[in-house]
RNA sequence: GCCGCUAUCGUCUAGGGGUCAGGACGGAUGGUUCUCAGCCAUCAAACCGGGGUUCGAAUCCCCGUAGCGGUACCA
């Protein structure tokens, strides 16, 4: 018989992952609900590395998946990979199998398909009839003789098996819809519910928080732990991340687009991701939606996790970035923003530090993600960029008549700035106005015009800001070829 | 097919027998400004349906419906 946890006991959570694919976000919000849970609660998080799949699992992903949870500053206490653990399990797969709760199924996968089959057509809860429960000696002399290999499937109890769940409540499952799961593969490699279940509870974890795909796993996994007389963890079961059309967010369906990896690629910021990611099914009260991690690890209670799944909002991630962004002084930004010019050829170790300080203070909150800095700002770095069409026969007009007169005025523009006595943004910007004023020139076709020629967009940071980064010169040399492509 | 879970604005959610059903993202409008972003102000937007219980139900109960998850020698 389990016994249940006494209330005093350490608090030890696991994360999971098989390392069939990087990290989701969905695996992403598990790992962070386990982390807070312990870090609440003066516990361990162990990492655990459930790769029984030998052949889906890869070194490679399961890298992916450190460098994920490293990232988010998730780290883990201790750390096990189940594939180095064959004789724990082995052990216990014996044990099982001389009480008697496990037996040797010789059916053959053609086999198996056909008594699904069969069983689907009869409208059966269970698929699997329990055929080599009761195989005489000559009916395993001749399986043997012919070659087959055996899985192990376990026993399930003919009474009902009770589930508390912290998040879901209680309930007792029916033994009538309950398979004699194979727990060992006909190549000897033993199956998740079977290693999971054995590991938790050598592990001494306390409280199992998983997504609700493991809910069917559970009344079997309880059945072999009793069967094994093993202590049971609490369960908590997470409603699942889902994507716009309510599915369940997968390596398989979504892509790179669900990769937490990918959104440290595009300069989202870990803070962002984990306040973002925690409010998928949890909150706080109806006030608060900014949390910092210690106020998380202070605040966050299982109890206030919600049972229904929640929709990946990728607009409220982005408002959180640019939140979390904001929050950053310029140096920081310029160093976060520096690798994505570099990488785009813009800047090199020689470029001026304080220049590029400039350009992300004239930046300021415009960012979302620091990938941002690169469409924002390229023409800091070069003038070869096309005047955006449509801002073009906006401000610099479509008829010729409107073209001359920009023509003119870009002209008048570029005089004043050549020879503006002292080139900072208030004299730039007194210089601009008396001009247009006194010419009766409206403010915002004289800055459109100015801003295409420098910029080719219509949009962006104050034009004085642009005008003193990018230079007297340059300037002067924008505005003379703006007036011959016009 | 079978087993299970869930159900409040488009989205994340608060509330949980008597509330104008609150907040946030997103959207719309106006203001500020050289533009955009931002900021400020304003607005639209929800209790899945039907029965009960009750003086009163979004809230409790039952029945539907819908969506999702599982149904592997994956995890």
């Amino acid at each position: 018989m389990s016994n249940t946890l006494s209330p005093n006991d350490q608090v030890r959570v696991r994360m999971a992952p098989s390392p069939t694919g990087y990290l989701h976000i969905g695996g992403a919000r598990t790992a962070l609900f386990n982390w807070l849970f312990a870090k609440h609660h003066n516990g361990k998080f162990i990492l655990r590395i459930d790769d029984t799949d030998t052949a889906r699992s890869t070194d490679e992903s399961m890298h992916e998946i450190y460098d994920a949870l490293k990232w988010l500053s998730i780290n883990w206490d201790e750390h096990y990979v189940q594939s180095e653990r064959r004789n724990v399990y082995d052990r216990y797969v014996k044990q099982l199998l001389e009480s008697g709760n496990a037996y040797h199924c010789y059916c053959t996968p053609e086999e198996l398909e056909e008594i699904r089959a069969q069983a689907r057509a009869n409208k059966q809860t269970r698929s699997y009839d329990r055929r080599c429960r009761n195989l005489t000696p000559e009916d395993v002399d001749r399986f043997v003789a012919e070659g087959r290999k055996p899985t192990v499937r376990i026993k399930m109890p003919d009474i009902p098996i009770h589930v508390n769940d912290l998040i879901l409540g209680s309930r007792n499952i029916d033994p009538a819809t309950l398979e004699d799961e194979v727990i060992v593969r006909s190549n000897g490699m033993p199956n998740y519910n079977l290693t999971s279940i054995i590991d938790d509870a050598e592990m001494q974890i306390t409280h199992v928080i998983r997504g609700t795909e493991h809910l069917n796993n559970t009344p079997k996994q309880i059945a072999i732990a009793n069967a094994l007389d093993l202590k049971l963890p609490q369960f908590a079961h997470i409603p699942l991340v889902l994507d716009d059309t309510g599915r369940k967010l997968s390596k398989r369906h979504h892509g790179d687009l669900v990769a937490v990896n990918r959104y440290r690629e595009q300069g989202y910021l870990p803070e962002a991701m984990l306040n973002f990611v925690v409010r998928l099914g949890w909150s706080y009260d109806d006030k608060q939606e900014i949390f910092s991690v210690d106020e998380l690890i202070e605040k966050f209670d299982l109890a206030r996790v919600g049972k229904s799944g929640s929709v990946f909002d990728i607009k409220k991630l982005e408002w959180l970035n640019s939140h979390y962004i904001n929050q950053l002084d310029v140096s920081a930004r310029t160093d976060a923003v520096i690798p994505f010019w570099k990488q785009e050829g813009l800047v090199d170790s020689t470029t001026n530090r304080d220049w590029l300080e400039n350009i992300v203070e004239a930046v300021g909150e415009r960012l979302t993600t620091f990938q941002d800095i690169v469409p924002q700002t390229r023409y800091f770095f070069t003038d070869d960029f096309e005047y955006e069409s449509k801002a073009v026969k906006k401000w610099w007009g479509g008829s010729d008549e409107k073209k001359q007169k920009t023509r003119e005025i870009l002209t008048n523009l570029g005089q004043i700035l050549e020879k503006i006595p002292t080139f900072d943004v208030e004299t730039i910007e007194s210089a601009i106005w008396k001009y247009t004023d006194e010419n009766d020139i409206k403010r915002v076709a004289a800055m459109q015009a100015l801003r295409i020629a420098l910029t080719g967009t219509s949009f962006g940071p104050s034009l004085f800001d642009i005008v003193l980064l990018l230079g007297q010169d340059e300037v002067f040399k924008r505005i003379q070829r703006a007036i011959t492509c016009l």
